[in-house]
DNA sequence: GCTAAACCCTGTAGCGGCTACAGGGTCAAG
DNA sequence: CTTGACCCTGTAGCCGCTACAGGGTTTAGC
């Protein structure tokens, strides 16, 4: 079988930074792994597909709390995954939501760009800020 | 003129939380206020100024930072806006940035959901983590 | 005058998800 | 035998708050 891999090797295959490993580990979403004479980790292929499981869930933006159910579903295969589809649907709405908010954002910036007042007293941005009645 | 403000109704004529508000000042960002006899924090009107325009501020995205340096040119009103221009324009392409990400996600979530399959074992979404070949 | 509730104070710790040290030990190549 | 690359632990920092604990003060009602 392969040998087993030092941290910075998996770090490399897994595309997750040799600290955020340990980090993982401490947190309790990668389980410790065995250890050499002098105290170093030694991983398994598996470790790397876990990992790789859970760049994609971060990528996916997934926290950590929900990457851990997912990895729990995803160890029990007879489990139902109706509560993984649950929380994909519930992710869409958070993300939707986080899209509409940014949206308004860019709106409200562009109305304030591209201010040529040349001086802080009239700019639209600062009045924009400063405004006392709330038309921003 | 107006009375001093206590803390609570500051937070109140602001919209800023009273503990958000003390830790402004240990920021730096709203400036320390006189003290009645007993330590009581007094405020002024353009305090509340203060905080909304920082509020504003934070509804559109601006880190604590960038609302410094925009309360500072602020307060200069002979100074250029160029730089706070500067500001909202590389905002704008951050927010854009995060909105294409969020965006990219969205699709990719619209993919694996509505999963049918009733198991994790055939789950779209576990499946979809959990693939060796990085099609997601 | 007294009590209870509502307010205020400081200081510290926690959240999430890392990242960045300091201050060591170990291992492989030349 | 030295150099450099790697590994270890533990702790502190980032951002922007939020939430206490454990006190002091003020105000309203009786």
């Amino acid at each position: 079988m392969s040998n087993p891999l030092t941290i910075g090797t998996l770090a490399k295959q897994s595309g997750v930074n040799l600290e955020t490993i340990r980090f993982y580990e401490r947190s309790g979403l990668l389980p410790a792994p065995q250890r050499s004479a002098a105290g170093y980790r030694h991983y398994q292929e598996m470790d790397v597909r876990r990992l790789r499981f859970i760049r994609r869930g971060r990528e996916l933006g997934f926290s950590l709390e929900e990457i851990r159910s997912l990895l729990d579903l995803a160890s029990h295969p007879e489990s139902p995954c109706a509560s993984a589809d649950q929380m994909v649907r519930e992710h869409l709405d958070t993300i939707e939501a986080r899209i509409r908010d940014l949206q308004n954002m860019q709106a409200e910036l562009h109305k304030i760009a591209g201010c040529q007042s040349g001086h802080a007293e009239h700019c639209r941005l600062l009045e924009a800020l400063d405004s006392r009645d709330c038309c921003i």
